[in-house]
DNA sequence: GTCTATATTCCGATAGAC
DNA sequence: GTCTATCGGAATATAGAC
């Protein structure tokens, strides 16, 4: 087989590496160095196949960031009945932050580094927001189903309960005195923990 | 009047400044030159006060983690009626991040680098645990007033829903348009209405 | 105690042999 | 395509004059 270009083996394994180490260490603390080690190969090599430090880390970013955003977009605004939308919400966003620990740390560190319009250069052409999920609650105040409630308060709970646990994980283990396998067996629980607590919260 | 040793005033500028710019950009992000810049010195006069980065970065983490947990802890072991203490954590938790809005941020990111044995080292004597708060919440359930709970769960939603906000404002902002003024805003009504939506959810 | 100038270390990036 | 060796810049840290 005839290589045509940049050996894709390599290429992947970098990838998979680069992913590691930033997520790991974010962009001002990981070293090229480090990245090469983890590939198994060395720094001219990397050097070669991403020319710079910052070339790969926006390529990790986007990559990042993008399969996270629309995900939960998909979900927010397809057609679900509001209370099984929410089962969904948190079921799937911790099932996808226990296989993925380090990634809400490293897109909050990243994000906040950035200057304002950088996310609308990132997920601009998403239409990320609100408007969908904000007329469903609405209907359902109107409904008498729900308690009157801002959406944007709502949405800020469910998005809290779900993804900090896994920021302040070190925190909450000093305090609850968890070990890493009764953490994740707490997280596995609280996908449908924290639904029915929402639930439980604003149903009438 | 006779100085006998380093100046009192010129010490304190650089710890407020090492203290902005650690917040800000945390270790692996500030330099030292930053911090002899917004102190008003240069790079020589703060080594001579401090002798190394590393040095000035661990007083300024001590101070800010050991200036946070004990705040909480006080209200945690308060005695307090339940609903009442809930109330409290809340405004207290955000009125202070209202005015600390780099705080979160950077103890998640701090701690999150250090070994596991860090936190011990630097909290051990201060008896950080919920050990009172969870038994109180196993009376309230027994008594019947509240929902059967796992005291750790609604421990994590509630520091969760406080913490969150400022640690994904960014994001926050892009979904749901707010202005900065407009987010202060929705972090003021915060106080109350997170705790509102707990209690509405544990009680019977 | 504060400065300028310089040493030292670290790290991203490149040159050039194979 | 992969390596060793090295450059060049940036950042921490120190020397030494005032």
């Amino acid at each position: 087989m005839v290589k045509k270009q940049k050996d894709a083996g390599t290429q992947q394994r970098i990838l998979e590496a680069a992913r590691k180490v930033f997520l790991e260490k974010g962009m001002a603390g990981a070293r090229m160095q480090d990245i090469a080690d983890e590939a198994g190969i060395n720094k001219a090599l990397l050097h070669y196949y991403f020319t710079s430090k910052d070339m790969l880390f926006e390529q990790i970013f986007a990559n990042t960031s993008q399969t996270f955003v629309p995900h939960i977009n998909e979900i927010i605004e397809s057609d679900m009945p509001l209370f099984e939308k929410i089962e969904h919400i948190c079921d799937d966003y911790i099932s996808m932050l226990i296989k993925n620990p380090y990634m809400p740390l490293f897109l909050i560190n990243e994000i906040n580094k950035q200057d304002g319009d950088f996310l609308k250069r990132m997920w601009g052409k998403q239409k990320a927001n609100l408007s969908f999920f904000v007329a469903q609650i609405q209907k359902e105040v109107k409904k008498g189903t729900i308690k009157p409630i801002h959406p944007a308060q709502l949405y800020m709970n469910i998005m809290s309960m779900c993804v900090f646990p896994f920021l302040g994980k070190p925190m909450m283990q000093f305090m609850t005195k968890v070990t890493d396998k009764e953490f994740v067996q707490l997280m596995e629980e609280r996908k449908t923990f924290v639904a029915r607590f929402v639930i439980d919260s604003i149903r009438k």
